[in-house]
RNA sequence: UGGCCUAUGGUGUAACUGGCAACACGUCUGGUUUUGGUCCAGAAGAGUCUAGGUUCGAGCCCUAGUAGGCCAACCA
């Protein structure tokens, strides 16, 4: 009932701006543009969000929309994988389409606009076009071929059309003001010729529409209410606005371009060129990498759907530049894991512990929590015995009061288990540690309800039974820069910024619950962090990626 | 020697048509806890880029600066 009024974002306000005036319910649709030329990173998750969003929000169609104009750098399985991330993130899109798909229309309407006076067919050099554009502060001048007859701009256009003049002889322009203040605005390029076969219409074209033409046509044939795109397009806008009025009758609804601010991610790159160059170069895998800041790395590191719509609709869409530390997407999947994930325990850096007066060769099976979080996520049985792994770093000989973990002579809960005392270590020549030997409580078994188990323990510790522990391959995941923005150091590459330590694997010992986990499942490991199933896993040889630790404020003391 | 966009705690966003700056993350305390997790309670941290102006009153309006970003691909 008392329902709080949450604030809309600069875009809900156009919206509902647009409904007081004199949009319709009904008019509303939105539309997601990628260009398939590689594959989606965390930024488009953030567009997705917010398109798909409000289609949600508003009840409107969103529809898939692939920009590919230029066969030269799109394919076909960028297509799929862009498809396959959008249904991942749980969206359904009211319609497939493809700039492509209206290449006929273009063209025709391209021919009325040099019938009409405002386009022609420049046969000059790119280099020369170039040169006559002008810079910001200078004003271009005029192509000498500006005044061809509409006879002549017909017949190039249709040579071109039909694949008879050469890549590059010629490209048709729009005609608008060579003096204009805003670049785009200076006789932009319409169509340019390519001979080369596009994934969807193959040979069929010649010439294909740049953006500028391709994009807003495409937004008013399917009637797209609202293009949002980022704030580099801003001065696209008066273009978009000119061609679809050159398109466009009195009276037809016409859509809107508006502008938002792209989002940034610290310690990473968020641009589809520099994740293509660190494919290229071996620095990570493939585009999947769980370092990639992909959706398919993403889902492959652990990330859930949920975790990145959260992440998405918790920054918001603003107009400023911004930087988003990527404690705030990791704060995101804990928050989601910590709801979801089975607890688990593994060990990463085993050291044996002895439970001296265990009896040799017996062994238990306990009972565990799956879930704290979630009651009907139910128990599982784990085995214990007499010789156990914990981790490294959760013994020391001697410490102070602050450290809760195993000592000589001190106590400490295993966890699900029992209550044991540190008694003595085994050491190799020099010095290190081989074996922990310790006693425990019989009467202190968790969940039995005794004195003795009921006893206050300051620490508790995950283990595995030696015998019973599988082993595993795990993955641990850093930032892949050291540099919150890679990318904006001056006079620096940022493939400089790549951190060395971003992927460390090691051995682990699972317990035997995780003997029949499939790929993508989510565990925490307790007191360690969470991590998934990798694809690479097999029941002979199972691997973890961590997705992120836990929080760990012991750690953070440390320092 | 241009045009356009932006400017609120460390970070990201709020503040209905002007009414003494809110939320989340992060940080720090303390409590609970068989995860140094979670959860709970609390704290510190900005006076809204600067300078003027309008107004009883300005983060919101106006003017001028300053800073950052975008614009000169036959890319999107």
């Amino acid at each position: 009932m008392a329902e709080e009024k949450k604030s809309l974002n600069f875009i809900e306000q156009i919206i509902e701006e647009d409904l007081k005036a004199d949009y319709k319910k009904e008019n509303l649709m939105f539309r997601f543009p990628p260009e398939p030329n590689g594959y989606l990173h965390i930024g488009h998750a953030s567009s997705i969000c917010l398109n798909f969003g409000l289609g949600e929000k508003y009840n409107a169609p969103v529809n898939l929309r692939f920009d590919d104009t230029n066969p030269i750098k799109e394919e076909r399985e960028f297509v799929d994988a862009i498809k396959r991330d959008v249904q991942w993130l749980g969206y359904q899109w009211a319609k497939e389409c493809y700039a492509s798909d209206y290449f006929q229309q273009l063209y025709d309407w391209a021919v009325e606009l040099i019938k009409n006076g405002d386009a022609y067919v420049d046969s000059q050099t790119s280099e020369a076009i170039a040169e006559q554009k002008g810079t910001p502060t200078q004003p271009g001048t005029e192509s000498p071929y500006r005044s061809r007859s509409t006879e002549e701009n017909l017949d190039l256009f249709e040579q071109m059309k039909n694949g008879e003049t050469t890549e590059g002889a010629h490209v048709l322009r729009a005609k608008l003001d060579m003096a204009s203040a805003n670049m785009l605005m200076r006789d932009p390029i319409m169509y340019r010729c390519v001979h080369k076969p596009h994934h969807r219409t193959e040979g069929e074209w010649k010439i294909y529409p740049m953006y500028d033409w391709a994009h807003g046509e495409s937004d008013f044939i399917e009637q797209v209410s609202h293009s949002f795109c980022t704030l580099e397009f801003l001065p696209h806008r008066e273009l978009y606005n000119w061609f679809i009025g050159k398109v466009s009758k009195p009276g037809e609804f016409i859509p809107k371009q508006r502008e938002f601010a792209r989002r940034n991610l610290s310690h990473t790159v968020v641009s589809k060129r520099k994740l293509a160059q660190l494919v290229e170069k071996g620095i990570v895998e493939s585009w999947d990498d769980p370092r990639m800041p992909t959706i398919s790395g993403l889902r492959r590191r652990g990330y859930t759907p949920e975790s990145i719509k959260n992440f998405a609709e918790s920054i918001g869409v603003g107009k400023r530049e911004n930087m988003i530390d990527v404690s705030h997407l990791e704060f995101c999947v804990r928050e989601d894991l910590n709801k979801k994930a089975p607890r688990v325990m593994g060990v990463l850096d085993p050291v044996k512990l002895v439970i001296t007066n265990y009896p040799e060769g017996e062994e238990e099976w306990l009972e565990a929590e799956n879930n704290p979080e979630d009651e009907a996520a139910g128990s599982r049985q784990v085995p214990f015995s007499r010789e156990l792994y914990i981790e490294r770093e959760d013994f020391k000989e001697s410490a102070n009061r602050k450290f809760f973990r195993l000592t000589l002579n001190k106590e400490v809960r295993l966890k699900n288990a029992y209550i044991i005392k540190g008694e003595d270590v085994v050491k190799d020549e020099e010095g290190n540690i081989l074996e922990i030997h310790c006693t425990y409580d019989p009467k202190s078994k968790s969940g039995s309800g005794t004195e003795e188990s009921l006893r206050k323990v300051k620490g508790t510790l995950h283990w595995v039974s030696i015998k019973h522990a599988i082993k595993a391959e795990v993955r641990l995941y850093d930032r892949l820069f050291t540099e919150e923005a890679p990318d904006g150091v001056k006079d620096r590459d940022f493939i400089e910024f790549v951190n060395p330590d971003s992927l460390n694997v090691i051995t682990g010992y699972v317990e035997p619950s995780l003997s029949s986990a499939e790929e993508l499942e989510k565990f925490q490991f307790q007191r360690i962090g969470y991590f998934c199933i990798d694809k690479e896993s097999t029941k002979d040889h199972l691997v973890f990626n961590r997705t992120v630790t836990l929080r760990d404020s012991w750690a953070k003391k440390q320092k």
